[in-house]
DNA sequence: CGGCGGCGTAGGGAAAGCGTCAAGATGCGG
DNA sequence: CCGCATCTTGACGCTTTCCCTACGCCGCCG
């Protein structure tokens, strides 16, 4: 189910927007201002960032440079600007579409599947992972042997999981996690990882999978 | 270098986009139709497609079938039908934006950056370097044969294997891995090449990649 | 021949980083 | 309002890594 988080000062359309999402089974969250639009997307985690420019505390390319100082979600922009250089700056700035209003709800609906298309082929790849004698389904979100996981500690295996061998640093785990503003909480990397061992290794002293780069960070030995 | 296809019925507007886009160091190719287009498609393998959607031949919606029957590189489509089902047709079939006519040239590169930018970072490679019978993996962070390095060892090789062949001075080594300070503190260097050569050099005691300029600082040789 | 500067090797103590247990917040549904 | 699951926070041994000192080797030059 893909999560979409809506940003917009003005409240029918807000409404107009989660009624049409919900209505396709997507999953939404909403925020009125940049600030909260920007603490929603540290706490929600969306696939999906429909951002309005005109809100009332933050200019909304500052919101656009602020996600993408720690995270590559797809960003589509509504404005009632039709100018040139206000698309460009937007775009520029990391948005990946933009939409004048007035707009046609089911073209933005159309650019809302296109940007998530592209920005998820990873669902095609198999989801099925071994960890010593466990299997875990990212997609399904289900481990076998009756193992249940946390939203947080899905977030970290599978950012761990969808980069097998390479090494994750801590900073990014943690921005990537927590949000942006947690890169020096380097003890919830040490509680949860300690928590996935306990769960996925068959040996959780002697971690083979989920293994600690000192100083560095983690990384999934598959 | 990005190479782009541009695909239009109009020698006009394909001149202009191709001096605006030559101008910008893109590479272009260019096609006038739906057939020459699929064709071009196979044999210049662009990073991205611009597509009229008002095509002699074929309609434009069957040449982004067409494409994306076998390639997934972005599409952005122009056409001069502003009505919403157009646009909604042609993303539903695989394009990633969708401009109207008349549209701004700078908008337009605008958006051919904000796809590009979206679709490029996957086509990252690992980039390996051999050292002896040993590979090592910069952006991995990893190195063959179950050898590890430390935080320290890590951001002086990764300086001399970024500088293939390049005299790397003993003051740059320790201001860019110890920092500014550490000027006179050459033991450091000493000490750490000798942990480097252990782990990497087929025989640590005669260098063979990871060589000393005496007096001078270190070089790495591909 | 003997001092000297630059280099490579070895080992030990200090400090930073890590794993673990445990308990205090927090939020959610009943 | 309370209980439960989850998320934070704190405290304490243990391991890894880093820093530092000491020593041997080699080529150069007086």
């Amino acid at each position: 189910m893909t999560r979409v988080l809506i940003v917009d000062d003005e409240p029918q359309l807000l409404r107009a927007l989660r009624i049409n999402l919900v209505a396709r089974h997507y999953e939404v969250a909403m925020a009125d201002d940049g600030g909260s639009a920007l603490r929603q997307a540290a706490q929600f985690h969306p696939d999906l960032v429909v951002l309005d420019l005109g809100l009332p505390d933050i200019d909304g390319v500052e919101v656009v440079h602020g996600l993408r100082g720690w995270t590559s979600v797809p960003i589509v922009v509504l404005s009632g600007r039709a100018g040139s250089q206000d698309k460009i700056d937007a775009l520029d700035a990391g948005a990946d579409d933009y939409v004048t209003k007035p707009f046609d709800i089911e073209e933005l609906l159309a650019r809302i599947r296109a940007v998530t298309r592209r920005a998820s082929p990873h669902d095609a790849q198999p989801a099925q992972i071994r960890i010593g004698d466990r299997t875990v389904d990212l997609a399904a979100k289900t481990v076998s042997g009756d193992v249940r996981l946390t939203p947080t500690e899905w977030r970290l295996l599978e950012l761990l999981l969808r980069n097998p061998g390479k090494l994750i640093s801590q900073r990014q785990m943690l921005t990537e996690v927590w949000g942006a503003g947690y890169d020096r909480e380097t003890h919830y990397l040490r509680q949860y990882m300690a928590q996935l061992r306990r769960k996925l290794e068959p040996d959780p002293a002697r971690p083979a999978h989920l293994i600690t780069e000192p100083g560095m960070g983690y990384r999934f030995a598959p």
